[in-house]
DNA sequence: CGACACTTTGAAGAGGTTCAACTGGTGTGG
DNA sequence: CCACACCAGTTGAACCTCTTCAAAGTGTCG
């Protein structure tokens, strides 16, 4: 029998297991899906597009917690509420799963409560990756870092499509746009990326770039 | 019966859930429990004393992930490896709860595969908290923010017993050991907490603290 | 009492922010 | 179809927070 406390070397089907029918709405670019404070009723899957989350403190500061891409998990909270807000970063088109569904289906099905408990343990191990981005990386590493992470999570070789702007690039990186544009043109006037448009970059030296971030 | 995806609002009782037997040896301050990368065999919980986790990087710049007290479980990996590395701040004593026991604890029961996930659930909301916090804090509002954090977690009221060195401060908030020094020197001068020793901060006006971290 | 490690303080420097101006796409209306 | 407006992104310059390097202070333990 599976361990729950394993993650298989093969990814398990986690889509079968949690194989609830649910309603997928279309959301247009920046359109909130749902917000911080607010009844966690549904668990939510992005099927198309992009989602970032993120808090917002007092004064206006932002920190993106995560982005989303298709096939990923977002809003599965322990608590009653959520504890962030999620907004669609392009249209986007997200599945919709009661929450009361799911309890049920981990309650009677050991595969699918530790398909959520994989689930959760994934996204500590990545808020970890992306603590000590914050904590103890430079400006020019965290960038190198998302580029990295969005080429990997896309499964894009060398030419990659950015998905969200420099504004939501920075709150993710706990930078500001102008330090992250400047760390992008000095990739570039590196040789290390291309930038054919503003939302496309192109890995030149993709081993270069995954030594500056070891 | 118990949800899967809900916290309760009085604490489950995980150690008793959890009450497995183990051995209990207690470690020396500064010795390591386990390193990061090794085979990840047991799961810990701290008896007496405390624990930090951390990762390091190439060049020696170090990120401390989790201070861990008094009846916190850590080293609760999803892989077979542990991502970072433990030590003892101060000699400590610490369960060792092999993994194999506790997998077949949670295959035969329910509640105990629940108390698992909702550590790892706490773990990840924790995690995002840090987030916010090296993302999008200024010194100040980080070294308020732990001292906050260490009098709620080790229920202490106006008077605070610090665990940890300053160089330990500095690495779980991002900062250097003379910034963090510099923020409470600049909290005693304005009469905000008061330090009679090195290890001892007495919260002089909690509220105010508690209004600059929101 | 002296040695040693940890902490604090000071001064100079760097990385990132802020504020401002400029550039370049994109979309719309004449 | 071009002109213009608008918004996102880039670039520049000054500033500021935090870091770095250095030295002095404090506490602890043999």
């Amino acid at each position: 029998m599976l361990s729950p406390l394993r993650i298989d070397a093969a990814p398990m089907a986690l889509d079968s297991v949690l194989a609830i029918p649910g309603a997928c709405p279309r959301f247009a670019r920046d359109e909130e899906i749902f917000g911080e404070g607010e009844a966690a009723t549904h668990v939510y899957q992005v099927i198309s597009g992009a989602v970032r989350t993120y808090r917002i403190l007092r004064d206006g500061r932002r920190q993106i917690d995560e982005f989303h891409f298709a096939g990923d998990y977002f809003g599965l909270e322990m608590s009653d509420t959520h504890r962030v807000t999620a907004e669609a970063m392009s249209d986007a088109s997200v599945r919709m799963i009661r929450r009361g569904a799911l309890s049920d289906l981990a309650a009677t099905r050991g595969d699918a409560a530790r398909a959520l408990f994989r689930l959760t343990a994934e996204g500590l191990r990545r808020s970890q990756d992306h603590v000590l981005m914050l904590g103890r990386r430079s400006a020019l590493e965290r960038v190198v870092g998302l580029l990295l992470d969005i080429a990997e999570r896309t499964h894009a070789e060398a030419e990659l499509d950015v998905p969200m702007s420099r504004q939501d690039m920075a709150d993710y990186l706990g930078l500001t746009i102008e330090t992250v544009s400047r760390a992008l043109t000095s990739l570039q006037d590196e040789g290390l990326i291309a930038l054919p448009t503003v939302r496309h970059v192109v890995l030149k030296a993709r081993r270069a770039l995954e030594r500056m971030v070891q």
